[in-house]
DNA sequence: ACAAAGTACTTTGCATTGCGATATAGTGAT
DNA sequence: ATCACTATATCGCAATGCAAAGTACTTTGT
């Protein structure tokens, strides 16, 4: 897969993961993948950057199977940050596919 | 604008709108700046990748005003790139937009 | 004659970031 | 004991957008 596709869509895509409900980083990998291949060594610096920005937050929680677990949380800016994003991403979608489909010029 | 966004569609682009006719850098770069911006800084580079992996050829023809011109034209190989960009850049934005509206889980 | 603006291509260097690899560590099954 | 799964973190490489600077030709205005 193209990973220069995702690109400045990963952020737009955890932030949305994330404002949907709390979850922690191993469950953020195992759901984004769904969709696309993503790997821990994407998600967790990406998550870092996030928490850096101050987009999410995080709360540690004793899990009943394996080490504790770091939830993250989506701030007040982090969901003002995600509809922008997604603005951006509908908008540039739009664009990339007029410029392919132009027959015309 | 996110410049994280364009990566890994601007090859696509400039395979595009190359597969509709020849066309030299400084045209390519004021065709494309209409749909997202870019320069050329990014666009001279990425012809000399695309050129360097036998996508596109080239040939100069002398301008009636200004430097001559160096057009290009896409390669056979390039024709088969750009339907497989194509459709990678449909199910990559397909995959996306439904990780974006997912409302259950 | 000279400056400025528009056309046109090239190269250098920096910043960003996906991701393979690796380290650490707890739980449970074979 | 060994393997498999869960879970977080860090290092270093590779890819690439783009600002900036350089080269160079033509046209227009003063």
């Amino acid at each position: 897969m193209n990973s220069q596709l995702k690109r400045g869509t990963l952020e737009l895509c955890a932030l949305s993961v994330v404002s949907r409900g709390d979850c922690y980083g191993y469950e953020l990998v195992n759901r984004i993948s769904k969709c696309m291949e993503v790997t821990e060594g994407t998600i967790y610096p990406l998550m870092k950057r996030l928490k850096d920005g101050g987009l999410i937050e995080s709360y540690i929680v004793e899990s009943p199977e394996g080490p504790p677990r770091k939830y993250y949380k989506i701030t007040q800016s982090g969901s003002e940050e995600l509809a922008r994003l997604s603005e951006e991403w509908f908008e540039f979608t739009e664009s990339v596919n007029k410029l392919l489909n132009r027959e015309d010029e």
